[in-house]
DNA sequence: AAGATTTATGTTATATTATAGCATTATAGT
DNA sequence: ACTATAATGCTATAATATAACATAAATCTT
């Protein structure tokens, strides 16, 4: 039996290239329609977040960089990712202090993330279902969301077969 | 016109004595119950932590319990900490690195905060629809949930009433 | 194009948050 | 009392993040 689950976790094959390539080709256009300077060094920590392709702690995007420019510095990085940031490229994955791609950069949209305590991989939810509770229930408590998150740690269905079968 | 909104954020007013005396005196009950040890420095990180009835960083809990215990350090908090939110007692704001005390600790439930960013206080939500569509989704696509949490930053009633007041 | 303004980056230092590792002490069970 | 386990003491250091000010690059204005 296979399946019947939704694929938010790239099998172990996955040939993640293509990702990597549409969300730099994504993020370069949404910048040009939007007046936002997309630089060689926000270009390249955007690039080496999804190349990890799971969280990525800024320390070890820091280590990627200095390969290509050696000047980089802590502040460096946590420059370009408070831009990516700011214009939904790439999100925080609070629990882990670690920064993973947003597939979805193009629509607004609250951080929703199922994070897998076995492998690190992270699957992003993105459930307009949850989203429209979460605000509800907020605003009956009075309160204005600015930026919702949810994250849920637990073992994503690749590990559990691991497991089982081993 | 008033309220018609739950109260999840206490008024600045509101004497929250017999809150800290509520959480402590549950707390005690709860490891009584289990044969968990309530020692010393458990009780008194607890208790600087039902004080502050907002997020407290850890730094901030050491210097506070330095005042009664002048051999504490980092790992002293750190081990409370551990133990307080292994049993529902203290819950971690991932999104501030700060901890704050638990209401409802005699019944398991995910974190559920709301987070003002203006005047830092937080509101714990423990909405079971929330709860429950969280964990179904995530069933739905494979993923074996341990502890989800949800946090919400924007801003409170309260403050949002004093900045159209003044 | 020159000058003014804003934005981004360089650079050094340091603040903040958290844990490792091993010794010692206290508690609980037999 | 003896043993095993759990908690604490203690030192050092790891990991994460920001402050502050200088320089450089891009953009805007005229």
């Amino acid at each position: 039996m296979e399946v019947a689950t939704k694929q938010l976790f790239p099998s172990l094959t996955h040939d993640h290239a293509p990702c990597i390539a549409q969300a730099l080709d994504q993020a370069a256009e949404i910048c040009r329609a939007q007046g936002l300077r997309f630089t060689s060094i926000r270009r390249q920590v955007l690039e080496i977040v999804w190349n990890r392709h799971a969280p990525i702690g800024a320390y070890d995007i820091l280590d990627a960089l200095r390969l290509a420019k050696r000047s980089a510095t802590p502040p460096t990085v946590y420059r370009a990712l408070d831009f990516l940031r700011a214009h939904g490229f790439v999100h925080k994955v609070e629990c882990l202090n670690a920064f993973i791609g947003c597939g979805q950069p193009s629509v607004t949209h609250m951080a929703q993330f199922l994070i897998c305590s076995h492998c690190n991989q992270v699957g992003e939810l993105d459930d307009q279902e949850i989203e429209v509770i979460i605000k509800k229930k907020a605003s009956t408590a009075g309160f204005s969301v600015i930026r919702p998150s949810v994250e849920v740690i637990g073992i994503c269905a690749n590990c559990a077969a691991d497991s089982h079968a081993g």
